[in-house]
DNA sequence: TTATATTTGCAACATAATTGCATTAAAATG
DNA sequence: CATTTTAATGCAATTATGTTGCAAATATAA
């Protein structure tokens, strides 16, 4: 926990990617929040340095490598998200609940609260569950009150 | 049931829109289809019918007023099913399961199937939910096997 | 230090979505 | 039924979003 940077470097490493500076800033700004952050706001806090392309290939390689992951606001946008430990490439447990504030529309991994088993009609074969939950976050309906 | 048109002129009145041939169109081809048809489609098969700006606005409304539901599937891409009666303008009631299907890509509307409730950390409020499962339809698991 | 392989940034392109406005069409009115 | 009012459409222009090819730059391996 010292050294984030170096952390973040080995990370890099260990998925086979050069340590770049878009990369390192991309997994800083993404560390540095409490919910998923959107691909629009991502480009913002870049500004100019780095490209608007080279950012999506750093999300992309970066979801491809399970880094991170990433979840479809209601409006459909992207955000993004540092996977837990337990993600890996190819097989990708991001199967917890996301929280989209209607508010301040933050997006929150809840990793503490998993997607429930599903009984779906004869034929149906699962894949994977993806379950948004829409409302006010907990900062949010503090405020209100 | 005999006369579709009939129930569609109904339902347009019933939300103060007036009887026009494109939202007839659009309330035909969404009624014709067994799962949540996507915009591109929609606008493929509309043709030059209704210009494109016409369309976002007429499925905008019909969406607002409750005649539809919209559902994003994995690649953020906007999918329209006909409500069933339960839904109203305000109080929208379509937290039933939604199922994309990894092979031909339809989504289904899996009324039948309830979103189970939900433990969420304290202070979080929940509006609503929102679940897409992904895997193979029951018509494409047959085609495979 | 040099070679190599990857990554970046730019430019061009493609697609998707939004807005303003004049024209057209539907329903309300007398 | 003619006319007025209001809503909806289509077009053009604009903005936003995402993709591709390629030359130049940079990180790592040798």
């Amino acid at each position: 926990m010292e050294n984030k940077t170096a952390r973040f470097e080995k990370l890099l490493v260990k998925n086979g990617l050069k340590r770049t500076a878009p990369r390192l800033q991309v997994l800083e700004i993404l560390s540095g929040r409490d919910s998923a952050t959107s691909q629009p706001y991502l480009e913002q806090v870049m500004g100019k340095n780095a490209d608007r392309v080279t950012l999506y290939r750093v999300l992309q390689a970066f979801e491809e490598k399970g880094i991170i992951h990433k979840v479809l606001d209601q409006q459909g946008t992207a955000n993004y998200a540092i996977c837990s430990d337990g993600c890996s490439a190819h097989e990708h447990h991001d199967e917890h609940v996301h929280f989209n504030c209607d508010n301040c529309h933050k997006i929150y991994c809840l990793d503490t609260v998993k997607i429930p088993a599903l009984k779906v009609p004869a034929g149906f074969k699962v894949e994977h569950l993806n379950l948004i939950a829409t409302g006010l976050c907990a900062s949010c309906s503090d405020k209100v009150n």
